[in-house]
This record gives C-alpha cells, structure tokens and sequence, in this order.
RNA sequence: GGCCCGUUCGUCUAGCGGUUUAGGACGCCGCCCUCUCAAGGCGGAGAUCACCGGUUCGAAUCCGGUACGGGCUACCA
C-alpha cells in the first residue's frame, strides 16, 4: 500500500498529553513520526496536548521535551520550536475549539443537548435491559428547534454540543496505511460530545480540529484510538477538512503479553536514558519493535531508519518488549565506538557519575583512559558496567576487598605462593618506563613452564592478588593499567593469603 | 450487549498464491579461541504459520466461521 503518492507535502504530529513521563509506547509513536516525517521529505510538529487541566503539568511538558531531545527526535515545529500553525498548546487554543463548535452549531451540523448525566445514564441502562444492541445516545435533543435551543442557552441552562451524525452517511472508511481500510457503520456512532458544559472541548473534537487546523496529512498513533477514528471522521466532514490518512500502531506489551507497567521494570524513556542505554541503541530498539525494512536487518542506523521508514511495513500485532535484545543492541553500539569516543563518552563520564574520579578532574592521562577504554568495551553492556570493573583501579593497596571465594580457590591452594614469587622476580625486573601490557605479559609468559604449572594455575593468583577477585581484563592489559608501584604491593600483601 | 482490531520459532520479525525442506535477529545449547570474564568465529535445537472449513492444479499467503487476546462504546485522553 502506497502511503506518499499524495502530492501535498507530509505533515506529521506527535501529541503526547503531560500526564506523565514519555512511556516507551510513546517514544515509539514519535519516533514513527519523526521518521516518517524525515523519510518523506516533511514536517514534524510537536503539540502539548494538555486539555486536562488536573493531569496536565508544565513539569511534565519538560521531562516529555527532554525525553524527546534525548531521543534525538527534533521536531520541526512545536513548543520552544514555534511555526505557523501555533499556538503548540492545546490550551492556548481554546477560543479555537469555541469558534469552530459554535460554527457546526449554527450550521446545523451540530447540535446543543440539554440532557443531564443522571438522565443519560438512566438511558443507558434502559437501553441494557431491553437488550437493545446500541446503548449510547438516543439523541434525544437532536431536533430540538435550534431557535428554542438557543434560548435555552441565553436564558442560562446547562448545555453540552453534540455533533450531528447524517443519519444518511452510511459506512465510513477509515483509510489506514497499516491496517488497510476499515469500515464502520455510522448508525452505530453515537452524537457524541464535543463540548463539555464546563465550556471545554473533548479530545476527540480538540484534536481534531488541531489536526486540520495545522494541516496534519497523516495521523500516526496508539490503535487504541482505532475506534474512535469514525467519530473523528465525523468532525472532519462536519469542519468540511480533509481526511487524512491513518496509521494506527499496536501497543508495546510486557514479557507476560500484559500492558507495560511498573512490574515489568522500566517504562519511561528516562529510566532507560538512565540506566545507562544509548540514544542510538534506545531508537534503533524501538524503531524495529514492529517495524522491519527488510527480514534481515537488526542495527539499523539513524540516517537508514530516517530515510527508509514506511508505513507499509508496520505490523499489525502488538510486540512485546524484549529487555535481552534491547541490550544486545546498545551492546553493539558500545562496541561499535573507538576507543577514545568510549573513553570520553561512556568511561570517564561514568567514572565522575560513580565519584571514582573528582568531578571535573581525570587523574590520569588520555593513553592510559584508551587503554581502559580498549579494555573494558568488550566486557560492556550498559555504561554503568564500567564502574564495577574499574573499582580495583581506584581503592588503596591496603583497602583492596578479597573476594572470598576467588581466594579459596586460587590463592589458598598449592603452589600459589610459588606463582606469587615468581611473578613477583618477574615484574619486579621490569623498569617503570617499560610497564606496558606487552612488557608485562612476555615477563610472565614463561612462568608457568619454569614452574612448571598450567597457566591459570600462575595467573590467576596473580589476579586475584591485584584485583581481588578471579574476574578482570587480559592479565597484562590490567597490571599495566595498575601500575607498577600498586602491582608490587598487591602481590606482596595478597602472599601473606597464599598457601 | 454492540462495533472494531489482532494471531508465523520463547521474543522481534521476513513472507504479499508456486522460487519455502518457512529465512534472519535476540535468547538458549554445543564447539573453537583462551590466564579469568567478556568479545569474536563456527555449528545446533527451536514454528504442523491459533483452530476449522472453503476457493484453487497449488495457501502461511485469498474467503468464511470459531477460539483466544486487545480496543472502543465517558461531559478521560
């Protein structure tokens, strides 16, 4: 299905409400329309949509802002961004909404109903009873004389607006680029209402009139919002705007295929950016979380998903989030990174984050932050696991903590205190000029032989005696990023352990 | 109750009537490399394409129904 045979220019909006922080179902919304905005040659626009004056917070707005910058999503117009079509704000647009009811009002196309809630509930629940297969509104003041009604209005009775269905307008086609078309009887949408009598519009007529107000020629959204769209038809056709075309993506579920929430773990963009996940890494996830452009591709790039992303091969079934993959993707992205854009993007901002190293200081110089870099990159999945690996870097000889277990099997045993000593002659003849990885490991390579122990029965000790558990980097890479002050010291301290 | 949507390996997906013994990726398992842990290389298991009918010479692909999941049906968004 051809989504951009349309020759009027691409017009995309994200329109997150403030209620909260930006979740990843929405992330992925927005990078949808970021992308296909980007692939299509055409405009992304962000609108506040806070209409609900008790949920809606300006705090919320920043987190959402920040959440959608870190994404790397930048919208073309939109809060801080301006543009034509503002304001940005849904409500900085309230006489907006007021015009254009009171516009459908007087051109018949809708309607003032004077029913209360109690007698609208009491309908609905007639209508229960009798089994009747339409329970919402019995339009019961669809044809009250507008004259009358307009009194009625004057003299200062409650009113709400409702929009006046055709009873003639038969099925409405909703043309959606991912589900194809689907259609809806209009006999069963209700005259639902696009104003409250507290004078405030209701999403479904906001949005709407939004939406052809600021010229938005594709709507991609949550498809919870799949059965409401006729009703928005509805508005369009009353408005006398266009349709646009439709794309309605499914929900992002948790591992047990139940709605993402808090028991799953993570669910807002910032619990990712903070536990340590990659911009690049957090996108490419999401964007191929039920998009593929091909069967083959899981690393997508930015400059990729922003030129080749379309619709037609969004799908359909709900996708459930797939923590294991997500970080075998930021995986990728660390490793994809030289050393030195590791050292200074990931490593030493960790470091400071961790308070391993003074903030604003680096205590040592850059070769010695590339080794730590070349050293650790493999070993990272999150940019956390840095600090964990690199503590022993940092604690006083005398302050290392022995790993229990680790000293029970390599230094406790037989023949641990010979491989300390021997190691010890062996490095102790090294120069403090020469104390480089290379160096380091032709000194110690022969050990074994001499001593004539495997190679972990010799390295191993050594390790644990300069680490303090059995788990680091190559054993040279790690000594020459110890030092040779600390490695003697270590080896020295830790023989008094060995057997 | 009514209306609408969805259903391919555990997970994300490819597939748009024959090229399919259903392909890739994550995860899992094994082997190699190896001083530990990773990374890397190689290989493997894993899907009667939800189910039942139909159309067709031929269906994961088209049609109908059923089941299960989800959404909407609000003076929420």
């Amino acid at each position: 299905m051809s989504t951009t045979t349309n020759a009027t220019p691409v017009r995309v909006r994200f329109a997150p409400s403030p209620t909260g922080k930006l979740h990843v179902g929405g992330a992925r919304t927005a990078i949808y329309n970021w992308a296909f905005a980007r692939a299509n040659g055409g405009t992304f626009i962000l609108r506040i949509d806070d209409t609900d004056p008790t949920r809606s917070t300006e705090e919320n707005t920043q987190v959402i802002l920040r959440a959608m910058r870190w994404l790397g999503l930048d919208w073309d117009e939109g809060p801080e961004a301006g543009g034509d079509y503002g304001p940005y704000f849904q409500t900085k647009r309230m006489d907006t909404y007021r015009t254009a009811a009171e516009r459908l009002v007087a051109e018949g196309k809708a309607y003032y109903c004077f029913c209360t809630p109690e007698k609208l509930e009491a309908d609905r629940k007639a209508a229960a009873d009798r089994h009747d297969s339409f329970q919402g509104y019995q339009r019961t003041c669809r044809n009250i004389d507008p004259a009358e009604a307009q009194a009625r209005v004057d003299a200062g009775e409650a009113y709400t607006i409702r929009i006046k269905v055709p009873d003639d307008r038969g099925d409405v086609v909703v043309r959606d680029a991912v589900h194809g078309d689907v259609v809806f009887n209009a006999r069963e949408l209700d005259d639902f209402i696009i104003f409250r009598s507290d004078g405030t519009p209701t999403y479904n007529f906001a949005t709407v009139v939004d939406d052809a107000a600021m010229g938005i020629t594709h709507i991609i959204r949550g498809d919870d919002h799949l059965s409401n769209t006729p009703r928005q038809v509805m508005v369009y056709e009353a408005l006398g705007a266009p349709t646009p075309t439709f794309a309605h993506i499914s929900m992002i579920l948790g591992s047990d295929g139940k709605k993402l929430s808090k028991r799953h773990g993570a669910t807002s963009v910032e619990e990712y950016r903070d536990a340590g996940y990659l911009s690049d890494a957090f996108v490419n996830y999401l964007a191929l979380l039920g998009w593929a452009p091909d069967g083959e591709s899981t690393i997508i790039s930015r400059e990729r998903l922003s030129s080749e992303f379309s619709l037609d091969h969004v799908s359909k079934n709900p996708a459930i989030m797939d923590p294991k993959k997500l970080d075998f993707i930021n995986a990728e992205y660390l490793h994809a990174l030289d050393d030195q854009e590791f050292a200074d993007t990931v490593l030493i901002p960790q470091l400071h984050a961790a308070d391993l190293e003074p903030a604003g200081e680096c205590l040592h110089d850059a070769d010695w932050y590339d080794l730590l870099a070349a050293a650790l990159k493999p070993r990272t999945t999150l940019s956390p696991d840095v600090v964990r690996q690199a503590r022993f870097l940092y604690v006083a000889d005398d302050e290392l903590e022995y790993d229990e277990k680790s000293v029970k099997k390599w230094l406790a045993k037989q023949g641990a205190r010979a491989a300390l000593d021997a190691a010890d002659v062996a490095l102790e003849a090294i120069a403090q000029d020469d104390w480089t990885a290379e160096k380091i490991e032709a000194a110690l390579d022969p050990l074994p032989e001499q001593l004539g122990m495997g190679k972990g029965k010799v390295f191993q000790p050594v390790r644990v005696a300069c680490v303090g558990n059995a788990v680091s980097p190559g054993i040279g890479e790690t000594l020459a990023l110890l030092g040779r002050d600390h490695t003697l010291a270590r080896i020295a301290r830790a023989k008094e352990l060995a057997a």
